[in-house]
DNA sequence: TAGATTGTTAATCGATTAACAATC
DNA sequence: TAGATTGTTAATCGATTAACAATC
């Protein structure tokens, strides 16, 4: 079997920004764009562009540029995201809420298509229009719903557990907001969202010695 | 002048990491810690810590490994939050709601000083124990704070504008949640938290050829 | 056609990993 | 001292950037 070249993770990060910005422009109406115009729009490297859509052959016309309809296709479907895509949220706290209320989600054809929490005083109320569950009814729930990916919005130290019981359930793509590692088998896939590293790197750089250079 | 050694982000980011275990190591009341222990702890290889260090001067003991207090302190002055770093939030809807209640800002010391929204509706309310203040007020509130880092919790949309105005109060490293792309100049550091791009890279392994090797 | 822009290869750059002499 | 573990150098790896022939 020849290995299939294998995808960079920043290429794929890469193509979540292109897509949005191809949903952007088509509803300007625009028709094509290129590579500069699109070093122009996202800060990405005109080169890198090109570059990134080679690992997943061919999308443009030499001296014309791409076609934003079918490029926006192309790239909805290497993601996974031409048909809605389900995930479930585990945690029912104010960054749970905040994801489920978010526009961003739904417009990137992501479906959170359950809410689980473990606390009582939660369980069956209403997040917006999604009630929340009961955590022990994951197996269950996402018999149903097969998805394979998990937000995880829970306090660090439940994020282990919660993680283990998502994979029990089904799911081996996992989204960690919890500012913590989680040990999993290689064959699951963890993601973390961590803004506390983001904010130590900009921290860092108000150091007096230091003129961003 | 000689050139300093500039260090890497990914490095940075790990400082952060780094920070968090020997938070709770300490709590644990362990005293020293081995490279090897880390690795274990965080999922950063061993030799990868040592490197990370060598950017910063010695830490550890040959044959012994790192006192946890002590690294400790000198990773908070590293990272600039050895005393509290002031922050500013732009944005009071859902996420800047579970920014604002996220006890991990202050475990950090990072502290948000000051909340701000452009809606009437809000302005002057609280958002848990801060009040609310209007975006026009952002100059003069930053010279009593003097925040370099703005945190802009605002839809895609605002965010150029808001990010324009954060610098003219004086601030210049910026934590974006929006997804988007905001053009600055290059004495500005902006850093994206773009979990949707997360989420995508999680949604393209759930591909039918993929088996996350 | 001439001008523009792609897809791809080669060169550069930078980060990670491995190895080991120095040190406790 | 002998065993353990560091700090650092060198080797590896992989991603970014630049250049250009191919193509519309």
């Amino acid at each position: 079997m020849p290995s299939p070249p294998k995808v960079p993770i920043p290429t794929l990060e890469r193509l979540a920004t292109y897509m949005r910005m191809l949903v952007e422009l088509s509803s300007n109406g625009s028709a094509t764009i290129s590579s500069a115009e699109v070093e122009v729009c996202t800060g990405v490297d005109a080169s890198q562009f090109r570059k990134d859509l080679s690992y997943f052959g061919m999308f443009g016309k030499p001296g014309v540029g791409y076609d934003v309809a079918s490029l926006q296709r192309k790239i909805a479907r290497i993601l996974r995201i031409d048909s809605p895509q389900p995930v479930v949220l585990i945690g029912a706290g104010n960054l749970g809420a905040a994801l489920v209320g978010y526009p961003g989600m739904a417009e990137h054809n992501f479906e959170i298509r359950a809410v689980f929490d473990n606390n009582f005083a939660k369980i069956g109320r209403k997040l917006w229009d999604t009630e929340i569950l009961d955590i022990n009814d994951l197996e269950s729930v996402n018999r149903e719903i097969g998805a394979r990916i998990a937000i995880l919005a829970v306090p660090s130290s439940a994020a282990q557990e919660v993680a283990e019981h998502c994979v029990r359930a089904g799911m081996d793509l996992i989204l960690n907001f919890a500012p913590t590692h989680i040990k999993m088998a290689a064959n699951i896939f963890v993601r973390d969202v961590s803004f506390l590293q983001e904010l130590a790197v900009l921290s860092f750089h108000a150091g007096p010695s230091d003129d961003h250079s």
